[in-house]
DNA sequence: TATGAATGAGACTTCATTCAT
DNA sequence: GATGAATGAAGTCTCATTCAT
């Protein structure tokens, strides 16, 4: 479990105020730790995600537009953990959180299409939540990560926005 | 330049099949071979996606369809060495090619939209090749590294394609 | 760092009971390492030399001697540190401590002029202060460490008095 | 044979204008190499001292002043070639040149003393010349390393021209 | 015979993991 | 239980030595 250059054990027992040691009472290897972690960031995704599925907004649009906002936060906070983890996806265990974005968006879109009929056709349901949510996961990073003076937050969101949905009602 | 988990000394010398003191006469650090190999590989794929841009075709759709199959033929070639590159681009030197990618993509459409008119507007024209160059690589890397078998490589080409025409045509 | 032959991090750390590993808990590096070894050293020195000045003799003959009985000493002490680090002086950062005994020296002579004047004339002092140093510390140096049975360590000790006498009276 | 920072056989390959491969068909190892070089050098060091030896002087003071100049001329010579060997005399094979300077030495103060007798004791003799050959190149070879805005090497000549005849005389 | 690319042992350094306190 | 110093495997890099051409 080396090579996540920003969570050496001293990083993570520094961040979280304890020993290096304690956390080894707590986990017994790094890989278990950062699996708890991302099972942390996992749930607080989800979380975050179904508030708008409860939500009373039943208009698409105005649905995608706060999932975005509300990636964006996401991917910032607790100093952009989310997003360090999300960067070094290819070396965590199986459950990470992309995929749990993949299957809160399916739940999400099925549930939608209950109540909103024909919007997508049901047999490429998957593989359309499976590309949007990479895209606008990977994509928000890279913005973050190497912030570029063409292009601003602002717009992106506005842009993400618009291929989702062009996408989707396609 | 450590942290590149796929791409120890050792790993490279043993792809190359030479021994680790060899790649250290053709180059002074790993920093500058991983450098070097990042240049190799964006040539590659500059001089593949321009194949498109100079072929006798203009109908958007076929162009799309061709450069997808071009990237995963790509990302699968020399035993995935541009998918271990990309995996890494936020620990690689800053002209990686994901932006070669998209300086090669905002390229075509900028020629491309000279002879086809409104098919978006200038002005958003960066964005959106930013946000696609983006989608396309993640996503397919994404797929090639960790298949599913609900997602069939066909099938997700198919669905790539109705994304990148849905959205440059809304 | 390298090159410094009796001092790769493997000796080190066998020579101080500890692994390699624990070296860097306490430096940052192999430079740092010996540097600090430079300067418990040169505090050593520097002590044990104004021992010399402090005493109560004012026999310069005896003080001489006394000096080169302490160096000798010195520079077999714990098992030859100090002259495994003299013989890499030309590797060694700037304030190594030749350049202590010198200043030590010449603040000794210093002293010892104003109570006995005339020894030598204080424009000289500090270029005979430097040749004395040189002279001793490489002379013991060479004699430690490829000792000949020609020359004894007591027969040395006795010519090496009478040239820094002889040399100082002149 | 590690260590010899500047002797690596690269740079002895360049500087004799051979290839590194040349090399080994003449030496076995860089040992030998060295030991070579070692020897050469001391040849030109005796053949150097000997010039005085047989020249017409006999004023002492004199023959020790061209021995210093000569010195100094000889440790710049080929780029430092002779400073860099005794620089590293604890590492090379035992026969190296400081133990020819000290022959050498030996050799012409027994001829001067049939001629000039009272000059020094014969029993103190070799450690004499022990003691003002090491003093003599080491002095030397750190002014040369290391210069001091304070010691010119005029001065410096001048006080170990002083220092090595009032040290015979005594 | 001359060449210089290839080799690999060994040096410095990092960091997940253990364990005496 | 908590701590953090100690450990050592593994990674990057150097350079004397070999060997196919």
């Amino acid at each position: 479990m080396r090579g996540l250059d920003d969570f050496t054990t001293q990083h993570v027992a520094d961040f979280a105020a304890v020993s290096v040691g304690s956390l080894y009472q707590y986990f017994d290897s790094k890989e278990d730790l950062v699996e708890a972690l991302l099972e942390r960031v996992s749930l607080d995704l989800a979380g975050g995600l179904n508030h708008f599925v409860l939500s009373k907004t039943t208009e698409l649009r105005q649905m995608v537009q706060m999932a975005i906002r509300f990636g964006f936060a996401f991917l910032k906070a607790d100093g952009g953990l989310a997003a360090e983890l999300v960067k070094n996806w290819h070396k965590l265990p199986a459950k990470n959180f992309i995929v749990v974005l993949q299957n809160t968006l399916l739940d999400f879109m099925r549930m939608y299409l209950l109540k909103n009929p024909l919007v997508v056709q049901p047999e490429r349901l998957q593989v359309r939540t499976y590309i949007i949510a990479n895209a606008l996961v990977f994509t928000m990073i890279r913005a973050l990560s190497e912030p570029s003076p063409f292009i601003s937050e602002q717009d992106l969101s506005a842009e993400l926005e618009q291929m989702v949905l062009s996408y989707l009602q396609s």
